[in-house]
DNA sequence: CCATCACCTTGACTTAAGTCAAAAAAGCGT
DNA sequence: ACGCTTTTTTGACTTAAGTCAAGGTGATGG
């Protein structure tokens, strides 16, 4: 386990702050210790505070009346989430649950609102984490309206290409099931479409490792969103 | 046309702020005048500032690869839009144009953001904006993911419902076919759909006024997702 | 090494919603 | 009120993707 002043300097929201401000940071922060599988809150419930995930995995997902669920997003280390009723409403806008067993940092509400409020820099960062957040939510919300599976599955890996630095082969690092959450579908279509990819000779499946045999390809897919 | 200081007192972002405060505000402000369907910026513009709609009305779109179009909101008075690169990158994730000829109010990044970093309580406000507006897209995410298209457009009656404080009928406040894109379908659709409504009772149309008849009936529909 | 469980795939079928084309209705300026 | 444009509706058809049900695969632990 991490010391907590590493893991808080390491996390992009508190990026470039003085020792000291760290400092200030990591004595508001509460250790929290979840095991694989654990709900940390519901949507809807009340906010006292944002999370930071310091190891582990964590997942923010909707569930539909009908008991559906569409995974939003899968933070891992340095990843802050639930910052959104700290400075809207009070209620959580989703569900969080660890995929895996991880260590989570929590910081209070008031204590964190009255920290930004000394120091601008830190209120700088935050605004710069949730406009990036509201950008991936633009070109979520452009990929589940405009355009096809096969598209958003391309997408995802060229994005994941981009992510693990690596043209020829990527790894999926969550379940097929997960990932069909993510992407809006079932993974009965995904397993169809990766299939359909497979014959077209775009990628070359082997369990979570995805061979891309065409990735000019997969990004005109993404581009235009339909296959073949 | 309202006087500056007046428009820029009436907006949330600007809410709580002193005298002394909007008037520094007010300083940096630039006025623009957009005739109605004036481009603002284009997805992947340089940004150098954010706006606010003074009058008039703004939309804010994405466009697929096909030219198919998907509005992500459309703004009025009060609501500021591009703010999203003044704190994260400098591209417009997204297009904004103009539905009506409409007064904005341009603020210069640069000078806003010195701005923030005296202002704390503007730098809270921001936050606040931002943190609604990420409320805003799960929201909409749900519905696009996990509602089929009646639900979506029962959640957007209800919606107008509270909006407008009329439980008995509302008035559509832009055509068919732009609601048609805001909902993430197209105007063919949407028309059946309100038909389909229609014969169920569930409500009356005659233009852009629609009769509430089964308020319940519709919160329901907006609820499952499902037209029977 | 096998049993078990979770995960993934395949097949047959249904259905929501898109496409294309055309007609009808509503706005708008002159 | 008239002609023009834009918006909305309707019909026939296609298609992407969901549902339900049944197998298969693979990892894990006794």
């Amino acid at each position: 386990m991490k010391k907590i002043l590493q893991i808080i300097s390491e996390a992009p929201l508190f990026n470039g702050l003085s020792e000291e401000q760290l400092n200030d940071v990591r004595q508001i922060s509460v250790d929290k210790f979840c095991d694989k599988g654990k709900t940390i809150f519901l949507e809807g419930d009340d906010c006292n505070g944002f999370y930071i995930v310091a190891d582990g995995k964590v997942k923010i997902y909707k569930v539909s009346f009908e008991g559906k669920e569409h995974i939003l997003h899968i933070y891992g280390h340095g990843n802050p989430f639930g910052e959104v009723p700290v400075f809207a409403g009070r209620k959580f806008p989703a569900n969080a649950q660890t995929l895996l067993k991880s260590h989570l940092l929590f910081f209070p509400r008031t204590a964190f609102v009255s920290l930004i409020s000394k120091n601008p820099s830190l209120a700088l960062n935050m605004l710069s984490v949730l406009s990036m957040r509201l950008r991936q939510f633009t070109v979520q919300i452009e990929n589940l309206s405009l355009k096809e599976v096969p598209g958003r599955l391309a997408s995802y890996l060229v994005y994941l290409s981009q992510e693990q630095g690596r043209t020829d082969i990527v790894t999926l690092n969550i379940s097929k099931g997960q990932l069909a959450s993510l992407l809006g579908t079932i993974p009965e279509t995904l397993s169809r479409i990766l299939t359909k990819m497979n014959h077209q000779h775009l990628i070359d499946t082997s369990g979570r490792n995805i061979i891309l045999k065409d990735l000019n390809g997969l990004e005109d897919l993404a581009e235009h969103g339909k296959l073949q």
